[in-house]
RNA sequence: UGACCCAUGGUGUAAUGGUAGCACUACAGAUUUUGAUUCUGUCUGUUAAGGUUCGAAUCCUUAUGGGUCAACCA
């Protein structure tokens, strides 16, 4: 068989074939999917997964994706989590064709209720959660049934009415569906349809105090928007039964459910009940601190949404769970940012450089400064002028007194260049009464100025470096991963005990001063050490940047392995 | 010890009865005024045992391993 792997012919995950083979099959025009969240907290990367499908495949096969709040459980929803749904998915980059909240169905889903109890299909049940609990039985014994599944339809649709009107408390009553106390399927054995909760919900206020469970809405908004395929995760294989059970009984358009295997990434955790305890608990600073795998928190990392959705593609969809390798990831952000983000140098950890045969006083204003490329990758985006002079920082670590061989940057007696200035050679090093190095002595080559080099000199290091006069003091936030094993979900006890506590790290920087006039939007290249963006905690006087992540360094891996 | 879902290199994901491919990682080399990028190459895989077939990753059986289900959460 030949493969082809040209991008038009490329092989169609599982869900793109149902969805091709339907279309093919005309059962249906143009295919409408939708994605669910539930207003209770904030989106993170494993909802940029769904969310890259659902509208990835609406756009694939011409068709549509709506946005569906699934706002059924009113004391643990909040308009605020409305609205930074709202900006995630845009930020991604993808447009709902509807916005719609499963509570604008409230009215309608009530009514499917009647229906089921006047078919004799729902019964309202007095019991206490424990005793439904009891009465359900185990995954190896049948359930049994109480006595009020024995209610008349008259009684049934009484109390239920009741129940609405607001005459019973919280807890005291329920709408069940009669199904199959002894299916192997628990979710079958009767399952609960409303509840009473007298609470105020985001958006209908005080209308409601009875609620359907998500079995009892989510099939139902499906089938009402005409959503044909409603793709969820692997937890709701057993709902599906269910779901076609309401679906069947109601007698309206089959909307049919798909599962796939949620994302998992490693060293941090994917489930929203766990990140909101790292907020509550300050462990982190928020949704959005830059650790966080949420997508608020990946924004102001600086990551962009077009390496997240390149993420969300090579990873794939299928129906086995997976742990995608947290590398996976930065290798996305670091493929685009190097395309777009301009490079700048800034030196971290200082050792100030006198350049001794550099004599200012004969420099006119222009030799002060040199011209450098803003983006290697980009030729569109320019140059820019860097201020050199006779004192200048390196990073320290770019010195070493007693050089290994193969090391390319500067030593006693050796030359480097510095990036788009001269080539230095070091001829003295300077200590304090404690032997730490506070200066290095150096000359420099003026034939080998970058772009006019006519010193036939060969070096094989390129440093970064800032004017030791001229630079503008930064504040750098250094991110690792936030936990210290590869699963943490899977490890014994607390989750929480496996937190890398030196996850943050905040570091002083000396940046050219082109650094000044910078966006919040812009991303950087520091030289040799990663890409960077400001962080909104920055102002006037104290520029704060995060660092998204660094660049692969080759050289520190081999000193490792040595 | 019931039901359901799943099993392809280190990690993901293709191959839909006919050459086990791609990406990331790792390793080696070339290029490089970023030890980055780029380029080239290499290593590593069908959970096991039976069966069907000219031919099985693919179909069947069994085993093994992993996951899910007993919330008035979604």
């Amino acid at each position: 068989m030949i493969v082809d792997n040209s991008p038009n012919q490329k092989s169609l995950n599982f869900l793109e074939e149902i969805i091709q083979s339907d279309l093919s099959a005309g059962k249906y025009k143009s295919i409408l999917t939708r994605f669910p969240p539930e207003p209770n907290g904030y989106l993170h990367i494993g909802h940029a997964k769904s969310i890259c499908l659902n509208f990835g495949l609406g756009l694939h096969f011409g068709g549509k994706t709506n946005l569906r709040f699934d706002d059924t459980n009113p004391v643990t929803e909040d308009t605020e989590y409305v609205e930074s749904i709202k900006e995630d998915i845009r930020w991604l980059g993808f447009q709902w064709a509807n916005e719609f909240y499963a509570s604008d169905y409230f009215e309608q889903i009530f009514q499917f209720a009647i229906k089921l109890i006047e078919n004799g299909l729902a019964y309202v049940d007095d019991s206490t959660s424990e005793e439904i609990a009891m009465q359900k039985g185990t995954p190896t014994q049948s359930g049994s049934r109480n006595k009020y599944s024995e209610r008349t339809v008259e009684e049934n649709l009484k109390l239920f009415n009741d129940m609405r009107a607001g005459k019973f408390k919280d807890g005291e009553k329920v709408l069940r569906a009669k199904i199959d106390m002894s299916s192997s399927n628990m979710l079958m054995r009767d399952p609960i349809l409303y509840r009473i909760k007298h609470a105020h919900h985001h958006r209908t206020g005080n209308d409601w105090c009875i609620y359907p469970m998500y079995d009892f809405a989510h099939g139902q908004s499906d089938s009402l928007e005409n959503i044909t395929h409603s793709i969820c995760t692997l937890e709701f294989i057993q709902h599906r039964e269910l779901y076609d059970w309401c679906i069947n009984k109601l007698a309206i358009f089959p909307s049919q459910q798909f599962e796939f295997a949620r994302l998992n990434i490693s060293y941090t955790v994917m489930s929203k009940r766990k990140l909101l305890e790292l907020v509550n608990e300050n462990y982190v600073n928020g949704w959005d601190d830059p650790r966080m795998p949420t997508i608020s928190g990946l924004r102001r990392r600086g990551y962009t949404p077009v390496s997240i959705r390149d993420f969300c593609e090579k990873i794939g969809v299928a129906k086995r769970e997976n742990l995608i390798d947290v590398g996976l990831l930065e290798f996305c952000v670091r493929e685009h940012l190097n395309k777009i983000a301009e490079r700048r140098m800034v030196v971290f950890d200082p050792i100030k450089v006198v350049i001794t045969n550099y004599e200012v006083a004969t420099q006119n204003e222009e030799s002060l400064f040199l011209t450098t490329e803003n983006n290697p990758e980009d030729p569109h985006a320019g140059s820019r002028k860097i201020s050199f002079g006779k004192e200048i920082f390196i990073e320290r670590n770019d010195f070493m007194e007693n050089p290994p061989k193969k090391y390319f940057r500067l030593a006693p007696g050796q030359m480097v260049r510095l990036k788009s200035a001269f080539i230095i050679k070091c001829d003295e090093v300077i200590k304090n009464e404690h032997g730490e190095i506070t200066e290095l002595r150096c000359t420099y080559f003026p034939e080998s100025k970058s772009g006019s080099d006519v010193s036939g000199l060969q070096v094989k290091g390129t440093i970064h470096w800032v004017n030791a006069n001229e630079n503008i003091a930064i504040e750098v936030r250094e991110y690792d991963r936030l936990f210290k094993v590869e699963n943490p979900a899977k490890e014994e006890g607390d989750f929480k005990t496996y937190i890398n506590i030196d996850s943050l790290k905040t570091v002083k920087g000396f940046a050219e001063k082109s650094l000044n006039e910078v966006s919040s939007n812009e991303r950087f290249q520091f030289l040799r050490k990663g890409f960077y963006c400001l962080d909104k905690d920055s102002s006037k006087d104290k520029l704060i940047f995060n660092r998204t992540v660094t660049l692969k360094d080759g050289w520190a891996k081999d000193a490792k392995k040595n």
